[in-house]
DNA sequence: GAGCTTATGTACGCTTTCGTACCGACATTC
DNA sequence: GAATGTCGGTACGAAAGCGTACATAAGCTC
């Protein structure tokens, strides 16, 4: 395993715990650099590796009648791909793919079982985590339900600007129209909005936030009670 | 605890449990009669009970921008009320209420914890539960953002026939536009045109289910889904 | 720098649902 | 059996988003 540098970004639930765990955690990890659209599971397929992103985000999207699409929830380096199998399930229900390119912790299944047996501060965690998990899922829900596109979109950036860190990052109107689950001409449309209001510039795939407050007023309140959720149970 | 017939309506989690875990938790548990809009939590208050249903039915719903709402998972007697507390968390996300009214078994969080400690059959099948409600909220979530509401409305009617066992049940288009995060009048006009095929009747809160066969057809494949999840991780 | 691919902007008519309102039917209470 | 409250059917224009299509523009390959 490489040495991170001082100071080099690190993956918050791994960071929540006591040295010993940690460390145990670390050992078993290998770092590994994912590439914008690696895809990491398949729905009904078996989850064999978890990852601790510590740069790169993760996208879960849940698939539809064989053609549409949701997303469901975004993993960065506040969380974890491979929750179901901390409850017992091997087999994905989602897609996930890299969404933001960048590093991660990436361990196999069976030495995450073994932490899981080793490691009560892990065990803890992640049903905190999973906790956060499922009240995002239910406001994507109530957020796909009740809110515009132009909100939804707002809100979509803010997650990945908290998660990424840096105020630029790629991603297609194509890619989050299926996140969103509208028309890719839905989100130029609201892209164009926003960019007009100069909350945010977009060039072929490269999104930069100009004005993180702008940002923050378009987006719908799903976005603060999900930071609220993240604060209470992980902060 | 009152003693319950032979053939008596039993909670399905409960029936998982080896004999003596099941024994074990009976003990804690008082046998509630539950009535039809009971409140048993609401956002942000702590969950001080647990339930498991027998043959009532309990409702989740979250709360929207003040005014509007949205079901976010339903539990019959193949399930449990307060799934939070089993992940360390111990306030509730969500608004719980009762639907159909009924019997359920009920203990404290106090005896809930207790039992969590000493019986690991109970934490290995409320893992796997975890992640059934993982599923159906996201399930609400892709079905709310691309179905129409007829087909939501078939699923709903699905999913509590078959979580209450009688083809008769009470609740008022009023509750179920809350549920479905739709207007009053665009479930009329939904159940008036399965009325009109015969596939239910509707009379001031007492819906029939004429035709099962039928309601399947007129549902999104939403429902299908979720029965397939729940029986491949709890059946 | 020509040609191709990919990404974005924009337009059109159509469908669904929304917000709101009103009315009739039924149930309960007095 | 009259009054009151609840429930359900229906109507209307307005709004949002859909499916689709086409054009422009930016990057990539050779």
């Amino acid at each position: 395993m490489r040495k991170e540098k001082p100071g080099a970004p690190t993956n918050r639930i791994i960071a929540t715990l006591p040295t010993t765990e940690r460390n145990d955690l670390r050992r078993r990890c290998k770092l590994a650099e994912l590439e914008p659209g690696e895809v990491i599971a398949e729905p009904g397929q078996q989850i064999r590796q978890v990852y601790f992103p510590t740069s790169a985000s993760i996208s879960t999207i849940a698939m539809v009648d064989g053609q549409n699409s949701l997303e469901v929830s975004l993993v960065g380096r506040e969380g974890m791909y491979g929750i179901p199998l901390a409850l017992g399930v091997s087999v994905s229900s989602w897609r996930a793919t890299v969404l933001c390119g960048g590093s991660a912790l990436r361990m196999s299944a069976e030495d995450f079982h073994t932490m899981l047996n080793i490691s009560p501060g892990l065990r803890r965690v992640l049903q905190r985590y999973t906790h956060v998990i499922v009240s995002q899922i239910a406001q994507v829900a109530v957020c796909a339900c009740y809110h515009l596109v132009e909100s939804r979109l707002a809100r979509w950036m803010l997650m990945t600007h908290d998660r990424v860190s840096s105020d630029t990052f790629h991603v297609t109107h194509e890619l989050l129209a299926e996140m969103l689950g509208v028309r890719r001409a839905g989100v130029s449309t609201a892209a164009g909005s926003l960019q007009t209001r100069e909350v945010i510039s977009y060039t072929r795939g490269k999104v930069t936030v100009l004005d993180r407050k702008g940002l923050e007023a378009a987006a719908c309140d799903c976005y603060a009670a999900s930071e609220k959720v993240y604060a209470s149970f992980l902060g």
